[in-house]
DNA sequence: GCAAAAACTTGATCCAACGCAAGTTATTGG
DNA sequence: CCAATAACTTGCGTTGGATCAAGTTTTTGC
């Protein structure tokens, strides 16, 4: 990894990120500087690709800032996205379930800031951080518990629904407040929320544009701003 | 729970299962014994509920024999099946990912044995048993893995194929070889088939009727021989 | 600064899958 | 043993969403 750097070299942002995410938050100044000296950081570019379903999982990750997307792509290309990394969380944990290789691709969202530790640091972490552990079960819970909603609503819910409860998640992870409604924080595009529904692009401009004439969000390219999130809620919720 | 008994006042079952099962393969005689006399077991009839989603976690459980179902049940009564545990494999292990509740309802799909230990015992029992955790994570992996494979298949393949692929899945977890194919080992419906895959039980009923007709597969009422496993994996890829 | 590409829209057409209707066959229970 | 119920099938009309087609607008790169 021509890019990554010693983490510690690079002085307090990291450290400060550190702190303040999950994982490590509240851990004392000497084993937080150890965990730091451990690590290595790295700047992505949005759309950059961190590790590929199937590669061998060489190290886990920690992003301090950005969006990082998990996704899969099928044998015929076609892409599935299955979850937004935000700021302060662990991924790329296939440790924690035993396993060698990633089960998913990575790839920024935007420009993002991420530690890494290589996989045989995995029990010095745990060790030095109790909290370490507890974090990534949580993560893992997380995950499988957006997995399992994701199936249900997929088996249950129309193309509408599935983006109206695409979008509410969106804003509801990274929701920036503005003066019209709640934005996503990053840049998405239809095509994206088409891969995060399993509707087509064309469908997906559809029901937006209609919802742009009804007020209840306004979208330009590559940007979504949610004004009325209690009518999504509805529209999800329909019978 | 009026039903359940100590496990070791049941003698021989019990111990030979339990040393059968992955997460505690191959551990010590006196050992085993001290796990098995923490636990309860209990006999469930098919369609037995063990649990309900939302519910408190007391326990978690090892299936010994028959099989269960994970469901959510949504507002609206509609069902999805998740996953299919076989025996040999823990389940409500909301513990491993410092959940207090379970997230899914647990059903007996078949006459089923369990064994149970309640959650405050989890620390102890991978304390006497050290291959207990790392069971316990790789189960909770490859649940991760089957979610997000089916969300990929939601996303991407047509009813046809996802219905092709639940089969293929089900004889190969649960699969028991006749003289004509592989029949899955517990009884199962077109309406279970149809909460397994997203597609309804008309839909579900046209398609098996096609492949009986063809020869892919021999169905009676509750019961599915896949014959040609070779042809359901050729309909699940097909571009 | 202009061409090319990316993002998005909107209309028209088509079909996979749903929902309805009306059955048959197998199982269960009083 | 017979009624009630559960499981399953099949035809038919309808429709949600995909696909096809043809655009406009915005951004990127030489």
């Amino acid at each position: 990894m021509a890019k990554t750097k010693n983490a510690q070299a690079n002085g307090g942002l990291e450290k400060a990120l550190l702190s303040a995410s999950v994982p490590f938050a509240g851990i004392e100044g000497p084993v937080r500087g150890e965990i730091l000296r451990l690590a290595s950081h790295r700047r992505l570019k949005a759309g950059d690709t961190l590790f590929r379903q199937a590669d061998d999982a060489r190290a886990f990750f920690l992003l301090l800032d950005g969006f990082v997307r998990l996704l899969r792509t099928t044998r015929q290309g076609e892409q599935v996205v299955l979850h937004h990394v935000t700021a302060g969380n662990l991924f790329g944990i296939a440790k924690a379930t035993e396993s060698k290789s990633y089960s998913v691709t990575a790839r920024a969202a935007s420009d993002c800031l991420v530690l890494s530790w290589t996989s045989d640091l995995w029990d010095r972490i745990a060790e030095l951080n109790p909290a370490f552990g507890a974090a990534a079960r949580r993560t893992l819970g997380a995950r499988m518990q957006e997995m399992t909603s994701k199936v249900v609503e997929m088996a249950t819910r129309s193309v509408e629904q599935r983006i109206a409860l695409a979008l509410l998640r969106l804003t509801d992870k990274a929701g920036v407040a503005t003066d019209v409604g709640t934005e996503v924080a990053f840049p998405i595009t239809r095509q994206d929320i088409s891969e995060l529904t399993g509707a087509n692009t064309h469908s997906v401009s559809r029901v937006m544009s209609a919802w742009q004439r009804s007020g209840i969000i306004q979208s330009h390219r590559r940007k979504v701003i949610v004004a009325r999130p209690d009518l999504l809620a509805d529209i999800s919720m329909a019978a």
